[in-house]
DNA sequence: GCAACACGTTAACGGTCACTAACCAGTGCG
DNA sequence: CGCACTGGTTAGTGACCGTTAACGTGTTGC
């Protein structure tokens, strides 16, 4: 990958930098089990030098889990989005791009996904209000998604499942080691994941 | 261990009550945000009176991860046995004992499950041993189970099947709040179980 | 009665840690 | 050149926190 790269994506700016080493440390130890001294050297500054780039240690987490929450809600809108303007009728297929959105980010960003679950409560009142409302309007676009699809479904039940799905779909963190095959690990997860809905859908209230 | 006590079930030692006040904080805010003065004022004690029942903080918390994951792996194994024992027939009726079991857990116990699965790396290199040991018993039980069900599953792939399983029916706790019904999210979560499972035995491998 | 002990208490200590202060090198620019 | 600004540095500081020390108080067995 590039040093240079005189185009669009461009070096990955400090920041960036810090943030990213931040969030797998964050993962790895927790918030309080990491020093700033140690993220500083994980990007070969030291220490206090962070300072220069953000205000403070709570600042990294409030920026890492608030833009993990947008860039979920915005993928989750554009495949809406998406999906009403291709139009081509199969029912499942919104419901399928938004699962395969989660999986493309549980498992490319997986130090993230650990976090968004895991450190919330460390935030400050204003910032964790604004991840949970996130949160909240991320998993209603899956509601409404599931709801096109089975629409006996009641919404509570709905909810609920969504949420045991994203539980589902964010287990990967919890395999130790790199996972053999990210395309099959993938695909089994969807598989997974519609199976669970399908299930819920079916007999709904069992006598 | 205990004092005396001549019989079974006796009301609760000070010892169980400081680990229960002390799993619900750590699950809170975590191994590192919570302080011993916080777990003693829990119980009605303060601060350093701990060191009486406890070696240190850590001492509670492997005796916590510890116990949940003795508990688990014997509820598991109690249930082959029982299953194996009633030999009734139904080819999943062990797979559903399993499910329901853990679904038990899972709700009775919520702030367990959640360390069980976020502040296992707080624990010291014997302890941590220990604890991963068990949990992949554990996780032995179910994909022999699994396997017992779906004979055509990939060994690999029952494996990943049930660890996303258990984050499905982990996942309870991010359910802020008292959830509604008690037996109806049970059902639920079973259903949901079981339709990720026949989802991961059916058309295994997709061309 | 009294020694032993279970179970608390408060005070203090040592280490860690987030954060600040003070200082300094390079770079662009008039 | 001089000047400002960016992005570092090291040293220090105040707070917090786990743990230990020293001490006290009821209950219990002999």
């Amino acid at each position: 990958m590039s040093t240079h790269a005189t185009t669009r994506v461009a070096a990955p700016t400090r920041r960036e930098q810090i943030l990213r080493e931040a969030a797998r440390l964050f993962a790895e130890r927790g918030f309080h089990g990491v020093g700033v001294d140690e993220i500083g050297a994980a990007v070969g500054i030291s220490g206090p030098g962070l300072y220069r780039h953000f205000a403070g240690k709570d600042a990294m987490l409030a920026e890492l889990l608030v833009g993990i929450s947008e860039r979920l809600l915005d993928g989750g809108r554009t495949r809406v989005s998406q999906d009403a303007a291709a139009g081509d009728g199969s029912p499942g297929s919104l419901l399928d791009a938004l699962i395969e959105g989660h999986i493309d980010f549980a498992l490319d960003d997986r130090p993230l996904i650990t976090l968004h679950d895991r450190e919330l409560d460390r935030l400050r009142e204003a910032d964790r209000k604004r991840v949970r409302r996130l949160q909240r309007q991320y998993v209603e676009v899956w509601v409404e998604a599931v709801r096109a699809l089975y629409p006996a479904l009641a919404e509570a039940e709905a909810r609920m499942t969504v949420h045991a799905v994203f539980g589902l779909l964010n287990s990967t963190p919890h395999l130790t080691g790199a996972l053999p095959d990210r395309d099959a690990t993938a695909a089994l997860l969807h598989r997974l994941a519609r199976g669970a809905f399908a299930a819920a859908a079916c007999s709904e209230v069992p006598a």
